[in-house]
RNA sequence: GGGCCGGUAGCUCAGGUGGUUAGAGCGCACGCCUGAUAAGCGUGAGGUCGGAGGUUCAAGUCCUCCUCGGCCCA
């Protein structure tokens, strides 16, 4: 016999083989992933395999067609990906539809800007050629945007998404809002609105600039005319007395119709002590006057006064019975002779001023504000609530500022008129003028012309939150004059039968409905769909013809909004009914959020493959509504008062929200602060996989954060998915499909299916639940310490030492079979490339992860006995590895192979576990000993395990060439002499194998 | 200023109805392996549970206040 050189058995092994790349190089390939589903029409395969299934629907919150995608977007668009796709994999056809916001004030404002650049003025520009301008750049940036989400592996109707300014869209929201003008629910009311004299338009908080103004200051006796019945002489008292305000717009007295108070400052009655006053001195010794204790000192100097005492205080409670007249009513003006009433107002500070804030409510939110709120009370005083329209569009005062017609507020240069001087006269006249200064101070200022802006009251139109409504019309509704089914209710009772996923979004879109005013519907704009509403110019009554409205649809699906604006429009909608110089039409543009709220109409409704029949109206289609949590007062919001209106229902089963995403400190992203991740660096540096982990793994409900270590985190997270997956696929390449009986299982094996089977319930349900880091959690916990240390740690030498008959190796590769399709569709939602390249790297290009359902899980996978019993195995074998270390730490072995432990278990029931189990193999050592025997003096435990105890030893004989193992048998074949009986046995077959082929 | 939400190891997260020395994974340090190899395995060090009061025999868990951060209003 010559002499024998060490055979290289490797070639006889079955190592893990596979073509699937350690590094995943992303950013390269996600792109040919897109490509791939975009070529087999992966959308179109998904809607046929979804097809006569309950319908999932994921309807998509639209966001603003204006810029580049931002991390907001992008952990949105992610998680209503990972919605969508996994109830497209749980039993549901879900069919996620993208879609845009088009109209609005931003994009107007970039129009804008351009024109300035280029020299051109707006209001010169036909309106139609403005609008196309605003069209065309929502077009640019859809299609910007569309690119940026669909790199993130959103799926989705890329090729038809929704977007509001569609002709058909526009077409609808006309029509909705023509559904609550034809209902009565729609009225035309106003309220003051920053208005630019310059531009004759209304401005936007964002359009205005301060800058330092030098305005008038006057101090204004308001005469006491009542004093309720408090007490006789204290009523007498007041009733001598005057209030004192302040104000720094002497313009809007004519528009004054209240006085306000703080229930939270102290007044007092004042009395002017001073003698030798001149006689034309505007106040005078004996005068009383009702102030803020905190101010009276200040007024007093203002007013020239340096003597005066104070009577005694006055309560909240007197100030709230008084009734004050106009500082004009003695005048001869005619229109100032109603009551002027003392509100309670939590804006009225004693900071500035006297403690009395001048009210004018249309001339200032909070005077609008205390006004509107007060209304209700007002009228039962017989004080007119209606708001006077005191000053023009043009600066000049109106009729309803009686004896002031004529003079200008602020003219169409931006300087300032005769207004205030005119009201100081008429003060002066009046005698209730006391003071009178001039004041430099911050002023609003219209960023377009940089001239100083004023508040006017401007019609408006509102839906009512509170009039009740009559169903029996179908879906329309009929004001009613008694009725507890108003907008309000209906939209919070909708509230209370819609799932929150946080529960707590309910209460907060709850209190938002329960407290907001009507729903204010116009704005002074361009860009949008229009009110598309006549009024009758005698009776200022809506028109309700449904030919009319027909018109008007019609018009607007086939030509779009613009056919509003142009030439001849109002004859056209009127038709021949109606006379076209007794109607108003109206020019505003709706409000943005009732484009967005009325999606639900005209694309929900409007698309075949969506329309929802929805549990209630005949099935069991289910309607999902994801967004940030501004949405509760945003498209949630309007959304549902819109359906509400409508329909009498919440256009949706489910309200999910998310948090925003904060930088890696917790702290709000900004330039300045240098702190902003982009989605775009991270999916161009490491993959919008990345990017997703990141996102599945968060509490997405609370704010999130962001930055280089939280991805450091994911990437880390990342690459040991993919190698587990990797090594999977290495094994699998040997895996026939040949099934294994569970009886024929070892306990080791059953095991994993066990935890499948918990694993697949947890999933389930935590998908449902929207739970993705859930999910995330226990399937990369599973897989790196259930796997990775453990089973597959374990299971090496059979998979790769093991004859191919080897029952064991068999039922070990079946189980990894099982594992890989479980674990790949699992996380298919929340990576969907890397499941996808997974997944074909298995079963070819051809397939598809996606187009897979989760797996059904048999019920005998189930082994409660046997996870239990495998508890106490796991218990002893962290005994005898703990042992090992110390071993290893010693230098007395280095791979677990070189040990023979001989393990003490005098714990019964543990005892009972290991009965007929490899424990070597387990504890991945080439031999072991287990004993009852008590262990000896100084035997390895752990503390926190009683009945087990390891005496740590080599182990005996040869190591064996081919699986390291080292045993005494080895060299008692005599065919294979430097390897185990088992190893020999699998090579014989190998041989044989190889030979014969 | 008001409404709502949150602050558990360096990071991401667990911690039903209050109950022994607060857990996991990652990261980090150290070690082993070299047939998952820019991989795999093991061991270890990391926490005043934002802070202060209070209720209770007992609080990360309940209450109050404060603080920091966020969203929405004003």
């Amino acid at each position: 016999m010559t002499e024998t050189k060490t055979r290289d058995y490797s070639e006889t092994l079955n190592l893990p083989k596979t073509d699937y790349p350690m590094r995943a190089g992303l950013p390269k390939k996600e792109p040919e992933i897109i490509a791939r589903w975009k070529d087999m029409d992966l959308y179109k395969k998904l809607r046929e395999a979804g097809s006569g299934r309950n319908k999932f629907i994921l309807h998509d919150g639209p966001p603003y067609a204006n810029g580049n995608i931002h991390i907001g977007h992008a952990l949105n668009k992610t998680l209503k990906d990972i919605v969508t796709r996994s109830m497209q994999m749980t039993g549901w056809d879900s069919n996620y539809v993208p879609g845009w916001d088009c109209h609005g004030l931003p994009i107007e404002w970039k129009i804008e800007e351009q024109y300035r650049a280029k020299g051109k003025n707006k209001d010169e520009v036909p309106v139609n050629e403005f609008r196309q301008e605003c069209r065309d750049f929502a077009a640019h940036w859809i299609e910007v945007q569309k690119k940026e989400f669909q790199r993130l592996g959103i799926e989705g109707d890329w090729d038809n998404p929704y977007l509001t300014m569609r002709f058909e869209s526009e077409a609808v929201i006309a029509q909705e809002l023509m559904k609550f003008a034809t209902s009565g629910q729609l009225y035309r009311g106003s309220k003051p609105v920053m208005w630019s004299v310059v531009e004759k338009t209304a401005l936007a908080e964002a359009e205005i600039e301060y800058h330092d103004y030098q305005s008038d200051q006057i101090w204004v006796k308001f005469p006491v005319v009542e004093a309720g019945s408090i007490n006789e002489d204290a009523a007498e008292e007041l009733l001598d007395a005057v209030v004192v305000i302040w104000t720094t717009t002497p313009w809007t007295m004519p528009g004054n119709r209240a006085v306000s108070y703080s229930s939270r400052i102290s007044y007092g009655l004042y009395e002017v002590t001073q003698d030798g006053l001149p006689d034309d001195n505007w106040v005078q010794h004996g005068d009383t006057l009702i102030l803020a204790d905190a101010l009276a000192g200040d007024v007093f100097k203002n007013a020239r006064i340096e003597d005066f005492k104070k009577l005694r205080d006055v309560t909240a409670d007197e100030l709230a019975a008084l009734t004050l007249a106009h500082p004009y009513r003695e005048l001869d003006l005619g229109g100032y002779q109603f009551d002027v009433p003392l509100l309670d107002g939590d804006h009225v500070t004693d900071d500035a001023g006297t403690g009395f804030v001048h009210t004018a409510p249309g001339h200032g939110v909070d005077d609008f504000e205390i006004w509107m709120a007060n209304a209700r009370d007002l009228e039962e005083r017989d004080i007119d609530t209606s708001i006077p329209f005191t000053v023009a569009d043009d600066g000049f005062y109106t009729k309803q500022a009686p004896g002031f017609d004529g003079h200008q507020v602020i003219t169409h240069k931006g300087e300032k008129g005769k207004a205030n001087k005119a009201n100081i006269e008429a003060l002066k006249e009046s005698g209730n003028l006391i003071g009178l200064g001039r004041l430099k101070h911050q002023y609003p200022h219209s960023w377009r012309s940089k001239k100083p802006i004023i508040f006017r009251n401007t019609p408006q139109w509102f839906v009512y939150m509170d009039k009740g409504l009559d169903r029996s019309k179908g879906a329309d509704t009929i004001i009613t004059s008694i009725s507890g089914d108003t907008l309000r209710n209906r939209a919070l009772s909708a509230i209370d039968k819609t799932r929150f996923v946080p529960a707590s979004g309910q209460n907060r879109l709850r209190s938002m409905i329960e407290n907001r005013p009507d729903w204010v519907l116009s704005r002074q704009r361009a860009w949008g769909v229009p009110i598309t509403v006549f009024i009758n110019k005698d009776t200022a009554e809506v028109l309700k013809d449904d030919a009319v409205n027909k018109r008007i649809y019609d018009a607007f699906a086939s030509e779009g909004a613009d056919a509003w604006f142009a030439e001849g429009a109002k004859e056209r909608f009127l038709g021949n009914d109606y006379k076209a110089d007794e109607w108003d039409m109206v020019k505003d543009i709706l409000d943005v959020w009732f484009d967005s709220g009325s999606t639900h109409a005209f694309c929900m409704e409007k698309r075949d493959d969506l329309n929802p029949k929805r549990k209630g109206v005949g099935g069991d289609d289910y309607v999902l509504y994801l967004e940030g949590s501004d949405q509760h007062r945003g498209w949630f919001h309007s959304s549902l008062l819109e359906s509400c209106g409508t329909r009498g229902h919440a256009p949706y089963d489910a309200v999910l929200t998310h948090g925003f995403t904060m930088a890696e400190d917790g702290r709000k992203m900004s330039k300045s602060l240098g702190n902003q991740v982009f989605p775009q660096d991270i999916i161009k540096q490491y993959g919008a996989d990345i990017l997703r982990l990141w996102a599945a793994s968060c509490d997405y409900a609370e704010d999130q954060r962001i930055g280089p270590e939280i991805i450091k985190t994911s990437v880390d997270s990342y690459r040991k998915l993919r190698n587990t997956l990797r090594w999977m696929l290495g094994s699998l390449a040997h895996a026939s499909d040949e099934d294994v009986a569970m009886a024929e299982m070892p306990e080791l094996e059953r095991l994993m299916l066990h935890r499948l089977a918990e694993l697949d319930t947890l999933v389930r349900e935590a998908y449902w639940e929207f739970d993705y880091k859930r999910v995330f959690h226990h399937l990369f916990t599973f897989m790196t310490v259930e796997l990775s240390a453990f089973y597959f740690d374990i299971r090496k030498d059979a998979l790769y030492c093991d004859a191919k008959s080897s029952v064991r190796r068999k039922a070990s590769l079946y189980v990894i079979d099982k594992l890989f399709n479980c674990l790949v569709t699992w996380m298919a939602p929340m990576l969907p490339f890397t499941m996808d390249e997974t997944w074909t790297s298995r079963y070819g290009e051809d397939t598809s992860v996606h187009l897979e359902q989760f797996p059904s899980v048999p019920a005998e996978w189930k082994d409660d006995a046997l996870a239990a019993k495998w508890a106490k195995i796991k218990t002893v074998r962290r005994v005898i590895t703990g042992a090992l270390e110390i071993e290893r730490r010693e230098k007395r072995i280095g791979s677990s192979l070189e040990a023979h432990p001989i393990v003490h278990v005098t714990d019964a029931d543990l005892m009972a576990a290991l009965e007929g189990r490899d424990m070597a193999d387990i504890a991945i050592t080439s031999q072991i000993t287990i004993t009852a025997d008590p262990a000896p003096e100084g035997a390895f435990t752990l503390d926190d395990t009683q009945g087990v105890a390891v005496v740590p030893g080599l182990a005996r004989g040869e190591k064996c060439a081919r699986s390291w193992k080292i045993l005494p048998e080895v060299g008692s074949d005599a065919d294979y002499p430097d390897v185990t009986l088992r190893d020999a046995d699998a090579l014989r077959e190998w041989d044989k194998d190889n030979a014969a082929a």
